[in-house]
DNA sequence: AATCCGTGGCA
DNA sequence: TTGCCAAGGAT
């Protein structure tokens, strides 16, 4: 399979891809200034962008020389500004470290600033015919649909599938051809959605398509998707001697904070079994004794962890007696001034601070 | 391994 | 309209 793939591969690239300004230049400068624009970026965004950078400095010598604050100019509106930065700091390294040639092997091209595996097999393949792979997020699509890859592609283990299934399939004496083929496909045909798998020149060595399984790639990691928890802290207050204290509890298990510090807390699945007009049942499931005052309500707080978003209201509660619990717990008796001494979640001490999101 | 950086396309 | 997503590199 290995050759006629990489031959109807290479066929319909040179029959129909976008010709672009880089493309075919063999100049290592515009290759990589073209990489590092079209990082994270689309051609119609970054193709302006290109030619500027290639007008204002039409070589590494011109750019190592600029000001950054004009590199910067020149970037302004493409965003991930440590691209710019970087581009700007790679000239000054090439002319530092490499006499201001760019330089022709891998290894090298990988240590200049801003330019990581992808880059560096890009630039390594396109501008200087060296056999290395150039895995961009168009290849690793088009990759694991036509070897039916599920290993998740943002893995150290699904990339190094990736990695493997390419070295057997890349064209190793025309690599940039073959790896720009690739990312050309990607782009146009192997769309992540609807791909045109009826126009595909290599649909014949693709097992998503002979399986009609294209939607099922690539596989990413699944990242637990945001789940949404509702809480309600209670603050209670009350006088022990001449001190005012609340109650404080560390946390155990399995859940978030761990051997953190928090309130009493009460939580629900949704947000309306915490509305107000709860309130009055939620106390009294919770305390023996109704000798409390409610002092405060506050609004409704958003608090973003990774896999969590967290609504949080604080009630505050002030007891005339020491509160008694429903059920038995370990809440402990905290004076107000020492809550700081104790690790609490950014939640609670944000809250305390009023440095809070409120959603109302 | 997880998070941050920016912008535009898309449902 | 909002919210989600995009896969590169550095930390």
């Amino acid at each position: 399979m290995t050759q006629n793939f990489a031959k109807f591969l290479i066929k319909w690239y040179s029959l129909y891809s976008r010709k672009l300004p880089w493309r075919n230049s063999g100049d290592p400068y515009k290759i990589w200034l073209s990489e590092v624009i079209l990082q994270q970026t689309r051609v119609d965004q970054g193709l302006a962008y290109y030619n500027s950078f290639v007008e204002h400095y039409p070589s590494i010598h011109e750019l190592s020389n600029a000001h950054i604050d004009e590199v910067m100019k020149l970037w302004q509106g493409l965003g991930y500004y440590s691209r710019a930065r970087n581009l700007y700091a790679g000239a000054q390294q090439i002319v530092r470290e490499f006499n201001g040639v760019f330089p022709a092997d891998y290894k090298s091209i990988r240590s200049i600033k801003g330019i990581g595996d992808y880059t560096a097999g890009a630039i390594a393949s396109i501008a200087f015919n060296l056999p290395y792979p150039a895995i961009d997020g168009n290849v690793l699509r088009v990759i694991t649909r036509i070897a039916s890859i599920s290993t998740p592609v943002d893995t150290t283990a699904g990339k190094s599938e990736i990695h493997n299934f390419l070295m057997e399939i890349i064209d190793k004496n025309q690599a940039g051809t073959f790896n720009q083929a690739l990312m050309e496909l990607g782009a146009t045909i192997c769309k992540p959605k609807s791909p045109l798998c009826n126009e595909c020149p290599v649909n014949e060595f693709c097992i998503a398509f002979i399986e009609n399984t294209h939607q099922n790639f690539p596989v990413k990691r699944t990242k637990l998707k945001p789940k949404n928890r509702y809480f309600l802290y209670l603050i209670p207050t009350f006088m022990i001697g001449d001190e005012k204290n609340t109650l404080m509890g560390k946390r155990s298990g399995k859940d978030i904070w761990f051997n953190l510090y928090d309130f009493p807390l009460i939580e629900a699945s949704k947000e309306e079994d915490l509305s107000n007009s709860q309130l009055p049942e939620i106390l009294q499931n919770t305390f023996t004794n109704p000798d409390f005052t409610v002092l405060k309500i506050s609004g409704l707080i958003k608090h973003q962890l990774s896999h969590q978003t967290i609504y949080t209201r604080f009630l505050h509660l002030d007891f005339a007696s020491l509160p008694k619990f429903v059920v038995p717990n370990d809440y402990r008796y905290i004076p107000l001034n020492m809550i700081h001494e104790l690790a609490i979640p950014r939640l609670i001490d944000r809250y305390l601070s009023g440095k809070n999101v409120l959603i109302y």
